[in-house]
DNA sequence: GCAAAAGTGTTTCGGATACACCCATGC
DNA sequence: GCATGGGTGTATCCGAAACACTTTTGC
């Protein structure tokens, strides 16, 4: 079976950068490559989009296919297409960055055997294509959003103690965060519910567990809150 | 010609909102179109991306094939894809937005006889295909980044009075501003050159003429400056 | 009792806001 | 002289930043 068209397509892929977030750093999930081009490198999960489906749930699928992942949060990238950045034809990938928690998920490598493995952002092998371009640029963004839209439950467990939700935004941003100051101003905002509930099995004091109250978070927002950190 | 691939290829396309600004209101340029689908209709100028042309290349292109502008500030915004966009095949399309000084460039249509026109954006014909919804993003990317990052001034001529960019400030985020507290904070951040010039021909007392500043803004980047207005 | 992290208030500072009048010019 | 927009300063307020000690728990 083959296509024709009067003038030339390129081929259209979806990439996704996907976070996750560890007690101690900022994690990206990659795949190696089963095949050439770039066979045995790590890349970005992704693949074609097909002709029936939206961008976004092209991204969703292969991210299913290839990692196990789904119901998580993703968001439209960039667009990348450098006429030479895939060496076999010209093909202009959508990408999107998408945000787990890391406990909740165990990703399993597709059937056909490519392996899956997170990296700490801060020390990212090799990668194929142009997909570090993409990581860098999924980094700023993440970087750039989290601060006024609160994703960055996303990277978390359902119940966090305050002090991993501060280590993540102070590793996000890559700086350091007063603990008293953070913790007015998250708890002033009043999107947080206490879970009368504490960590378990730590060797000192226990912290109190919260919940991110996406209830309470709408209601504001239709009031003109706006979240900042 | 034709051309043949394994899979099925959907077409890509560039679009872009071009935005421009005259004392009143902000506009956004459109073309009608010459062919079907939607002959007749007003839509984005754009159109289809070459094999070998980068994404921008092919957008700047296109403005200036169907436009006459050259020379604008361009930058990607979103990248459309549903599968039913455009009813003759699959058309993904990467939209991009620009921001063109009004008096600097006098658009002309292309030879092709499609009108060209700019349309105040509170006051749109209907628009082709999903035009509008991208419109609307253009808008709202315009809105949001005009705060911190210095790109209004890619509306205003070159020399302009701070009148004229609390207007502008006013007009896009849609919300008065103080006269007093605008001038003290834009003044304050060493951004604008005087020009000693004044405007001509007013019929009141006449403006002092600022200009952007951007070589002063580019060493203040580097020492951390964030614009935010 | 000590190690390790949780939890808690107050003062200070700076930028944001609010606000009203005189000035220059063309007609 | 009047209409039109240009140009200017100060007081108040509020949120941001700085900052150190006590509490709880497991070992």
């Amino acid at each position: 079976m083959s296509f024709t068209y009067q003038y030339a397509h390129p081929a259209v892929t979806v990439d996704a950068v996907v976070f996750g977030f560890d007690e101690s750093d900022l994690k990206v999930l990659l795949v190696q490559r089963a095949g050439e081009p770039h066979r045995g490198s790590w890349a970005l999960p992704g693949g074609f989009v097909e002709m029936t489906e939206d961008l976004e749930t092209a991204a969703r699928r292969e991210l299913a296919e290839e990692t196990g992942l789904s119901r998580l949060f993703l968001e439209q990238l960039y667009t990348f297409g450098a006429p030479e950045r895939d060496p076999r034809e010209r093909v202009i990938s959508v990408a999107y960055y998408a945000l787990v928690k890391l406990m909740d998920h165990a990703v399993r490598a597709a059937s056909d055997a490519k392996e899956v493995a997170w990296f700490p952002v801060a020390d990212l092998p090799d990668l194929a294509f142009d997909h570090e371009e993409i990581v860098n640029m999924a980094l700023k963004r993440l970087k750039g959003k989290i601060r006024y839209e609160p994703i960055g439950f996303e990277l978390l467990p359902e119940k966090f103690p305050l002090s991993e939700l501060q280590r993540l935004y102070e590793t996000v941003l890559e700086q350091p965060l007063d603990k008293r100051n953070f913790r007015k101003k998250i708890q002033g905002m009043g999107l947080l519910q206490d879970t009368h509930e504490i960590q378990q099995d730590v060797a000192h004091r226990a912290a109190r567990l919260y919940r991110f109250d996406q209830a309470a978070y709408q209601a504001l927002r239709k009031r003109g809150f706006n979240f900042e950190l």
